[in-house]
DNA sequence: TCCCAAGATGTTTGCGTAAACATAGCGAGA
DNA sequence: TCTCGCTATGTTTACGCAAACATCTTGGGA
């Protein structure tokens, strides 16, 4: 193993030494700075800056000396600098809870590589507990953390607070929200989804689909509840009552033991797929075979959804597209384009697997 | 519905007419400076800094005074500034590939959380593959954004590149790493945990435990393989051929296709949850029953694990707890407290659910 | 040959903050 | 009463960078 070498020489030719002996909490020595390149170099900072930006106006022998100069003392330039004086951060805020989704975690993967390719760095603004309190406090630390711009994934009604304030020059976007929450959306297209997972259990022959729906604080759950029903009742089918879970496994297992209980229940769309794996370890071990005695189709495809017992049925969402498409907007925004899409929608793509058949007999 | 309220004032007061005409790429008017608030105030700039920071030696009126004026402009301190007068930026970086593991999601989380709670904020720096170049420029990228401290979420030895070089002076830990790779480790006990694992099958009496491992590239997936071989061979059994999964359900699944053909196969310890999935599909394909001819443990305890079929028996790691730990690392080495602990190891603890028996006969 | 334009480079300045230093005010002890 | 010394507050300065402006070259055209 070279483990050894390659990180080691860096850290441990000074060794611990290396740590300045923390002159209070200040951090070890400040990196070289524009003018000790340009000392270096024999010219003013001035020039170091121009090499170090536009690299107009510069000639080669020059740029070439200050490159040198550069590389040779390690300089990086210094990003609070360049902030305080160009008034731009170059850096997105994401507001999101913790324990988040794992669906949000793939948007968040999305949104990070998007921001970083165009140059701007991701600052995670964690909210622990969906208190108005806390959500306002987050702006306030998100406020003093100077972003250019935040993208909030998460049900944006929770802003619907007096003392939350955005700051009003701020550009955002939101993700699962309404249209019309006064900041431009991207989601995903949650009524095509849930739509195309009504009619694929219709279309299957299944005289009606129940419903496992997600907490009602959640816009994404509402649009996907009243997709299914739209659908339903689109068929001239009387939606039955749903049940509403928390995204859990555990809160589909419950409903699922609930629904399994009832011998007519041949189909089951859930809200995502997590519920829908709590729903079908229910049906096991009610002892009613899926697909042969009852559907399921979830929302999300998890990775691994595929591997689930029986391979799940669901409605795959473009996590990537929905957080690249966010910082895309975002980006247009900070960069004065005004008209700006006030709603963005990804579709959605039925996969079908082994969870649903047509109904026995 | 009231969202329409809340979040709008903010925004649609001003409307879109808010955004500054855009002039160049200049973000909107700047927020007001200590300047402002100082001749609101009417005191001096550096009364306000005192009010803002330390609050050492400024009267009572003269304070609220300040304070008053502060909110009335709903003054924020500019981070750049502060960071630019201080050289420190109060950020943490966190660099990590994407897509990453669902573990280390929740590790993400906890940093995040723990790092806030110290005045921190995470700045992400993704990466894309694996490849050297790539994660060098990561490299750039964190210098530049100047973090005052690093945490690297995963395999150390893709740093053991020669042209990788994290500044001699920044603080850093690693998670997923061997000790001794030259910076301070955080992880979970792997070792306790496979042992944990493997100790529960042969004491319900399996004779033989197979391994699926994880990337041999991962040192977790390197100390849960070794540690469970160990275990066998403690107690006298030759440990079979190890196949390698790369930690997706998928890989479990054709490593479960091939294992499961092996009628003598009775017992496997899959190196995660999901490579466990993965073999309970191809087990069940296979017709063998879990856990009446096999028995399968994983490795994490994902929230799904509960609800697999069978919910599955696994190896509970605290991912909160290497997150807030690697904070609590990252702020003593900040701190300059010196002696800061080579390798921390996060107790793990077995759950036992429905996926594993004795052997038949 | 001289002058001027255009490019290359240097100098000044200010972004917002907080340390370092300077000053004013006020009470206690000599 | 005067002075010392402490507290409250003000003034100066520098952090690193890059616009804005100033100056110095150089070469081509009249």
């Amino acid at each position: 193993m070279q483990e050894d070498s390659g990180a080691r020489t860096a850290q441990a030719a000074p060794s611990n030494g290396a740590r300045k002996p923390a002159s209070g909490t200040s951090r070890a020595s400040r990196g070289p700075s524009i003018g000790d390149v340009a000392k270096a170099a024999g010219v003013s900072s001035q020039t170091v800056s121009r090499v170090s930006n536009g690299l107009t106006n510069v000639e080669e022998k020059t740029k070439n000396r200050v490159l040198d100069a550069m590389k040779q003392l390690g300089y990086r330039p210094n990003r609070a600098a360049r902030a305080l004086k160009s008034g731009q951060f170059k850096s997105i805020g994401v507001i999101m809870f913790t324990l988040s989704s794992f669906g949000n975690m793939r948007t968040l993967d999305a949104i990070a590589t998007a921001a970083s390719q165009a140059g701007y760095s991701v600052t995670l603004i964690p909210l622990h507990d969906p208190t108005t309190g806390t959500v306002s406090s987050a702006y306030h630390r998100l406020r003093e953390q100077e972003v250019d711009g935040v993208v909030i994934i998460f049900e944006a009604h929770l802003l619907d607070r007096a003392d939350i304030t955005l700051p009003e020059d701020l550009p955002a976007v939101v993700i699962d929200s309404n249209p019309g929450s006064g900041y431009p959306m991207v989601d995903t297209d949650q009524a095509e989804g849930a739509r195309l997972a009504t009619k694929h259990l219709l279309d299957l022959g299944h005289r009606q689909v129940w419903h496992i729906g997600g907490p009602p604080s959640s816009f994404s759950a509402q649009h996907r509840e009243e997709s299914w029903k739209r659908t339903l009742e689109d068929a001239g089918i009387d939606a039955p009552l749903v049940l509403h879970g928390d995204w859990s496994t555990e809160s589909g297992y419950q409903i699922g033991l609930e629904l399994g209980r009832n011998p007519e229940m041949t189909a089951i769309f859930a809200a995502n797929d997590q519920m829908a794996l709590g729903a079908m370890r229910a049906l096991h071990e009610l002892g009613r075979a899926i697909p042969e005695d009852v559907s399921v189709v979830g929302f999300d495809d998890l990775e691994e959804s595929t591997s689930f017992w029986p391979p799940l049925t669901t409605i795959r969402q473009d996590f990537h597209a929905v957080g690249r498409l966010s910082i895309e907007n975002l980006l247009q925004q900070m960069a004065g384009n005004s008209p700006v899409n006030e709603a963005t929608k990804v579709p959605t793509q039925l996969v079908v697997r082994k969870s649903t058949a047509e109904p026995a007999k």
